[in-house]
DNA sequence: GGTAAAAACTGATAATTATCATATTTTAAA
DNA sequence: TTTAAAATATGATAATTATCAGTTTTTACC
């Protein structure tokens, strides 16, 4: 056990901060460190979890598959976020597939220590509470612009969510770098739709791009395209 | 105080369940009882809440106002679901607007008892973290819905969760009556589009419609058309 | 029961998006 | 480095969906 997560700073941005000092030892001596790959998966739809990922590095895709055979990424984890909690909580397989979109380091933590503290320390189940209801307005969110919002709004919408959350390299090309299929799977379009749309934004000078390397020029633009002006 | 919560079948259904029988009598004395007329609204969308609402009888849209102005409907919630829940667990203003789409009948339970609860009682607290759990699946799946679905699609599931989560009267029609522009702001499409769908439903022998309600007559037809068959 | 307003409906057309076919570029492996 | 495979890109076209304009039907109220 090289590390501990009584350490780890990781945990100040999930529900683990809530555990007490002898429940998060419990939890960190149970513990095993995973190292996965870009494009390894962590966890299949459909499975069941005896244990929830509590990421380190890297970035994952969450994703469904629907019935016409593509995927919908519902969601994007990274530093901090604990993967699998959902499923954990509700004592169900997983609905969503957890795929690494870059190269990741997480932590695998069994349920045992997870449940036994949900039935007895209040503040732990309630910050994993509030970080559910967190993703739920998210989610709700995601409904909304799905359903209202066009395809050429809800790509830019994208870049502008992977530069705020995921940031930008020193020579302004998003630091998360998805392929184009992904991107067209977050925004749930076809792939061609998403080039083109891309090539549009880079016609008009919102976009650059250096082989799969995309960075935003203009992002008030983009911006105005989401507003609807 | 006509009724109590400790009496109430509706709680069997919800969270409130998990409460304590002090818990509940405290909740019970403080709660207040309303009638919504169809069409009346609960909350509006930024509203901070002071509470939570049961519903005992009647059906309430929950929705969200898009930058295009309409309104996408997130859920529809019936009896025995707590509404607010949400926005009270995460101590911030509701998202979404709750409107009657039926004369509806809630009791309105002020956030102290609640709080008080979720910091003391982790059986409780887990309840409702349960229960979250499963609207975020819920929406989850609707996002997926909603962005690999076409229209026709979306409109054939929604005929089928009309049928199923409120069922039908003696004539064979839906129990729960929407607008067509309702309707059309659950599948998020335009109202004209869903009446075309609607009236193709029609021609092709799986609806009947009379005035403003819709009957299931091929039941097997919408689901093939969801499956993409 | 009559009437005005609202909701439901239909047609024509435009805009958006998907699909298929194929070319080019990039990436990764031999 | 060469080469094959994968990813990106573009054009042509079809399918889907939205919008506008108008008619008919239904609903609600006096």
């Amino acid at each position: 056990m090289e590390s501990r997560c009584e350490n780890c700073i990781v945990r100040q941005f999930n529900s683990l901060r809530a555990m007490s000092k002898e429940e998060l030892k419990r939890v960190s001596d149970s513990k095993t460190t995973k190292t996965i790959k870009k494009g390894e998966s962590i966890f299949r739809e459909g499975e069941k979890l005896d244990g929830v990922f509590c990421v380190r590095d890297g970035i994952s895709k969450l994703s469904k598959l629907s019935a016409n055979g593509k995927d919908q990424i519902v969601k994007l984890a990274s530093k901090g976020e604990v993967i699998g909690q959902r499923s954990v909580v509700a004592e169900e397989s997983v609905n969503l597939s957890a795929v690494a979109v870059s190269d990741m380091e997480v932590c695998f933590i069994p349920k045992d220590g997870i449940v036994s503290t949900l039935h007895t320390n209040p503040n732990f189940t309630l910050e994993v509470l509030r970080h559910m209801a967190h993703d739920l307005k998210e989610a709700d969110d995601v409904i909304v612009n799905m359903s209202q919002k066009n395809v050429k709004q809800r790509i830019a919408e994208a870049f502008i969510y992977l530069k705020t959350n995921f940031g930008e390299d020193e020579e302004g090309y998003l630091k998360l770098v998805l392929s184009r299929e992904d991107i067209s799977n977050v925004v749930g379009t076809a792939i061609e739709s998403c080039i083109r749309i891309i090539s549009e934004f880079k016609k008009k000078g919102y976009l650059k791009t250096s082989g799969k390397r995309i960075g935003i020029i203009d992002e008030k633009a983009l911006n105005n395209l989401v507003e609807g002006f």
